[in-house]
DNA sequence: GCAAATTAATGATTTATTCAAG
DNA sequence: CTTGAATAAATCATTAATTTGC
């Protein structure tokens, strides 16, 4: 490849000289959306076998330009939502960004419902469950803060504090532990 | 009037007396995903009840909603893998992993079936991986279908018609071959 | 009008999580 | 507790749009 991309290089997909990277054609695009659009995410290895060679009447495409294209399209999607949800959050001023629930490590995991079988049908009355444990940090930062809620932005927090400093007024004085 | 703005107000559960079920809000599902994710998949009694307090300045909620949120949060999961699993034999027990790929370093080529590994690396090489038939009706349906389609916004199609009467027709030949 | 320069999209890779089998 | 299989998120890299000055 010639140091500056001429026109000629970027030709397609027949790439002569080995382009870079697929270039899809619209008819391409246009069924692979279209099959997206139907409900199809993620084609088994048999479906992108199949995808391929029907789109290969339009343009040259390999399976893996496939593979690609439908996880792509679907991880953008979801991070089309994500972000409209980001965007209604700080709107409404609400907890800690979503990256940092998002990406919270925290193991955790003791609950016990097993004595819960009943649970729903009591809830409002008594609560025979008493198994706790909740030194969940996700947990008590969420249940905890309430305005600040600054914490990191991005890199997951292995170990928040615990308490923000106040303690959120009475949410459940009932902790048990 | 903000038309967006009432997205909250529609999904949030302010409903009037006697909503016949709740209907989480985005705040609220993407909290409890939050703790879902960050380990949390059997709240405790306790646990539930400081969500649902937490959760409620979010929109109307109650902790048997919650305690339902996670056992089906948790059973989809496990769903959703034994589907693919499913599928996986089903499909004849060979492919389904066109992700795996790039984990494999792929030594060689025994000469029979081990030539689906590394599938992205390979992919373009050789293909010898089993012609599977292709009677995935889905795979059908999309592959035909092209025009604007829009089918079914949450079930996917099971069995449409296999095929189309065109080969879509040259929309943009503007793609040079 | 036209390219160089800049920005937005999107194809391709890498890295982290997740579930569950051993 | 460790590891395999699959995926989703994050990231890198290149192409297409577009802006800009001439």
């Amino acid at each position: 490849m010639s140091a500056t991309g001429t026109v000629v290089e970027r030709l397609s997909n027949s790439g002569s000289g080995g382009g870079s990277r697929w270039c899809p054609t619209p008819e391409q695009v246009m069924l692979l959306e279209g099959m997206y659009r139907g409900g199809l995410k993620t084609p088994t290895a048999t479906q992108i076998q199949q995808i391929t060679a029907r789109l290969s009447l339009y343009g040259k495409i390999q399976g893996k330009n496939v593979f690609y294209w439908f996880q792509n399209h679907k991880a953008r999607d979801r991070q089309k939502i994500r972000k409209k949800l980001m965007a209604m959050y700080q709107h409404q001023r609400l907890l800690p960004s979503y990256n940092s629930l998002y990406y919270h490590p925290l193991p955790l995991q003791g609950g016990d419902m097993s004595s819960c079988k009943n649970m729903v049908n009591e809830w409002n009355v008594d609560q025979t469950c008493k198994k706790v444990m909740c030194d969940c940090s996700l947990m008590t930062v969420m249940l905890m803060d309430q305005g600040t809620s600054q914490y990191c932005t991005r890199v997951p927090p292995k170990t928040l504090q615990l308490f923000p400093t106040a303690p959120a007024p009475t949410l459940n004085p009932s902790q048990p532990q």
